[in-house]
DNA sequence: ACAATTTATGAAAACGTTAACTTATACTAT
DNA sequence: ATAGTATAAGTTAACGTTTTCATAAATTGT
């Protein structure tokens, strides 16, 4: 591949002048510049960005981590950043961190060797002191890692009160949540608090339940229910669960014990990502994240904080409203 | 951060020295790496790739582009690929070319610029021939773009044979089949004429539509069943629908309908990827793609390429098993 | 005892850019 | 006419590595 010297050579000028044309800057003769642009016309010539990236020391990488990329939640999320980085001219590396603490500290590690320009972090094994001694810019989501890495996040709390409120409008009154995993300190616990304090002020009897962490399988989630859930499920007419896959688990449950939904229990999910969105058997009552604004805002997050001008106002967090999706189940 | 600089000054030797301990190459003193390893340790060195990859003109990135990141088939296609491509240490860049033929020219030549080490293409909008004069390694998926780029897919003709089979021993006497758009010469198109050829041996009444570019969204699907199926619906007692949202789309039309599955009419779909595997309300009966195996193909197939010795046995073409998927809709 | 080899280290060039200095000519204003 | 500036282009160092070449001491073989 031909290089820099090259376009020189066959165009008569120095590299400097070459550079210049590329990069429009200082002066050029018209003339020049357009026997330059003729010479790298004609050998095809790219700019090496590893040489920049190593002369600039910006390597226009940004390096996202997810638990699981096959899970829809995290494909589709990173379907938006990658569209919002690639229109500023980012290049996204994903890192599949598979639930492993030690594979994502390789992970960091790599980012760190590649002089990554900033890490997005949607993954939540890792004890999260590796970020905060981070040099790159780093942007969470869903999670407080540190007074001095922004996060973004749909705000859990609201999600919560809604998916609560609504099965108590529905006229459930003895109902349950099921809650992700509690272990890490991840703002979707902020639903669990609402529920149980929405629950508390309407004077309705309530239960939360921990879930365990679980692969984004069918037969995992069933199983979870059937261990977990079912011996109780008598008790209840209205189950709030942290996700939408378990929700869905839960209804197949339910059928299968031809426990009639929504009328002997009322189901809510939560996330309304491409899965359920698709599922029409039923159209399952949830609460939707908005995805899409979810990605924007952690690139733009992140963008910003590289590019940051001195003005020091690039910590924000960005915490984005949900919105009820009314379904069958409820 | 610290550069090989550090380190040398640090432990008192040249930076030839520091490079020799770090890539275990050539006479090192045995006081003298513990001094350079003590070095690195303090100073929390981390080698610059970058500077490697100016050096040694490999950048150990491979281009996975595809055309819908948030689609179930692709997340989980690239979620092989990131983990084996991960495990022989190379960086998955992901292009996401949403079935635009312009994107994707730029995607490709970010990829140049950026001095890839190869290029898994999973897309289908650019004609070939961007492709076939590229100097970077490719590896197209379930595509024949050019004798020299192997390709990598799943037997398309032997899967379409099965599928037609299957509705054929289970009763049907008129069926149909619903294509992809034709207008690529993609492999998935040897399931059409499987599906004819099997129909026409067997003697069985049979008719192919082609399908149009769909959005990988319920709406879309539903709509193009609305519009170029509904009226010929009851024409039919098996449909083979060349993917799985589809075959979902037309289950949904059918049974809103009443048109009882499987009774009046057999629903055969095709991939089985997470979406299908979740889905209960039906279970799908449908033609597996071993999207792992797909994917591992893809990597392991660059990576020999990229790496190859001299040996000229790595041009060759994958094509794996697919297996059926029996469900409640046949 | 002395040549050959093994072991250990360093200096300098190269990879492909950009940026900070130089140099040189041509125009402009007083 | 002459200093000042706008225009045009080249030289060289730097970014952080690896690699080739060179040098020298220590070990080995006869």
């Amino acid at each position: 591949m031909s290089s820099i010297k090259d376009v020189a050579k066959l165009s008569g000028v120095s590299v400097t002048t070459v550079s210049r044309v590329m990069n429009n800057r200082g002066y050029i003769g018209k003339e020049t510049r357009s026997r330059v642009e003729k010479a790298m016309q004609e050998l095809d010539y790219q700019p090496n960005q590893i040489a920049r990236s190593l002369q600039r020391s910006r390597s226009g990488l940004i390096g996202v981590i997810v638990p699981d990329l096959a899970h829809p939640f995290f494909s589709e999320l990173i379907n938006e950043i990658e569209a919002y980085a690639n229109a500023r001219h980012y290049k996204i590396i994903i890192c599949n961190s598979v639930h492993d603490a030690e594979k994502e500290a390789n992970y960091i590690n790599m980012l760190r060797q590649n002089r990554a320009d900033g890490i997005i972090v949607c993954s939540h094994t890792l004890s999260t002191e590796k970020y905060e001694h981070e040099e790159m810019p780093v942007i969470s989501f869903d999670r407080v890692i540190s007074p001095s890495i922004p996060y973004v996040a749909s705000d859990n709390y609201q999600g919560g009160e809604i998916a609560t409120k609504h099965l108590i409008e529905g006229g459930c009154k003895k109902i349950l949540h099921i809650s992700g995993p509690l272990e890490y300190d991840l703002l979707a616990n902020r639903r669990k608090d609402a529920f149980e304090l929405t629950a508390m002020k309407a004077g309705i009897s309530y239960m939360s339940l921990e879930g365990a962490y679980i692969e984004a399988t069918f037969e995992d989630n069933y199983k979870f229910i059937e261990e977990h859930i079912s011996a109780v499920l008598e008790n209840y007419d209205g189950i709030f669960c942290s996700n939408d896959l378990l929700a869905y688990a839960l209804y197949v449950y339910a059928s299968r014990h031809h426990i009639r939904v929504p009328e002997e229990l009322k189901i809510i999910g939560y996330d309304n990502h491409s899965f359920t969105r698709m599922l029409q058997t039923p159209r399952l009552t949830t609460i939707q994240q908005p995805l899409d604004k979810l990605g924007e805002a952690l690139a733009f997050s992140l963008i910003s904080n590289i590019e940051r001008q001195a003005d020091g106002k690039h910590n924000q967090n960005i915490v984005l409203d949900v919105q009820l999706i009314k379904g069958d189940t409820t």
